[in-house]
DNA sequence: AGGGGCATGTAAAGAGTTACATGATTCT
DNA sequence: AGAATCATGTAACTCTTTACATGCCCCT
């Protein structure tokens, strides 16, 4: 059994093992709507969708395409399906956040409370108008899809970022009447 | 005006403003307590101290020490500091989020419900290690800081912690009732 | 005729991790 | 005597972003 070494590769085999795609549909998923817990542009994808190609974890076909190169759909293989399954059970660490808002915070002190409001007030709303914006999605998945479906899986990872969201939101509300209130 | 180009700098700036440290001083604060939000490695730290000296950021002196190498003591300059309140208030964007774990969550619908609760149980057991570390660290600072110090920044940054480990833990609860109960 | 989306690649540079390298002091 | 901690650096590699490069098709 051959082993993916990089998280994008198993970024890209969780998107293909759903349906057939090119590496520009790919680039597009990446974007929205996994971009939400994994980020990739096209110049790191092109490359990744090679390696997976020479390790035997996915195959592609030419088909028809505008542009100077040829045109290629990805198909996991069932050595690909099976490389992702182990990985998906395999044993997690917990993962390094990086959180520059939170660097941020940590040095509010230097700056007077209106600036430091100003900061918070804007990452919220950043965070905010993301939150409505899963929610409508939220909304328009309903119902509920069956445990044990890609659709589920889906909903899964779009409740996770709701729940992140409220979090950021509730966080900064807290933050912000700490700055408003400073002697209480 | 210099202007500092990269987070990592920003960070060692945030904490040589609160005191003057070493490389290996900075190195364990970058583990602790910045870590949480912001992770760098010596080999990572070194280099950019001698990048903040030669912009005049940092000024180092060298002091008493093992080793084959003298060893320095930093310090932040004034222009230093104004180049540090600058940053702490200018734009600030949505910053990609990564974790493998919501990738592997997509792709939970390949495996048997019981291994995919393994996982997700696994994962919440490190974040509820992780919440109690950081309950035990909120109450060794009770009264709460006075907002506008140092002190009070650190604390935010705690708050935080604790809010996120809250947000993984409650998220991590409601999937492993879904994966438990399929058929509601 | 021009702009936007489709489609695929490479090059160069920056950010981050792992490994290599040295050597003093303190604790067990 | 050996291990842990203090202390600083470089080298090699991997991962990620930004920029360069090409050219078809469709819509207005």
């Amino acid at each position: 059994m051959r082993f993916v070494s990089t998280t994008l590769g198993h970024a890209l085999l969780g998107l293909l093992v759903r349906q057939p795609l090119t590496g520009y549909d790919l680039a597009a998923r990446m974007r929205h709507p996994i971009g939400y817990f994994w980020t990739a542009r096209h110049s790191q994808i092109y490359p990744e969708l090679q390696r997976l190609a020479s390790d035997g974890l996915v195959v592609s076909e030419v088909i028809d395409g505008p542009g100077p190169r040829p045109t290629r759909r990805y198909r996991i293989t069932a050595s690909g399906r099976t490389a992702l399954r182990a990985w998906v059970t395999s044993p997690i660490d917990l993962e390094p956040s990086r959180s520059e808002f939170l660097l941020r915070v940590y040095c509010l002190w230097l700056v007077d409370p209106a600036a430091g409001s100003r900061l918070v007030n804007d990452y919220r709303a950043k965070h905010a108008a993301r939150l409505s914006e899963y929610e409508g999605e939220h909304a328009n998945c309903l119902p509920e899809p069956a445990s044990g479906t890609p659709g589920f899986a889906s909903y899964a990872t779009l409740r996770a970022g709701i729940s992140y969201e409220r979090h950021v939101v509730g966080y900064c509300d807290w933050l912000l009447e700490e700055l408003s209130a400073p002697s209480d």
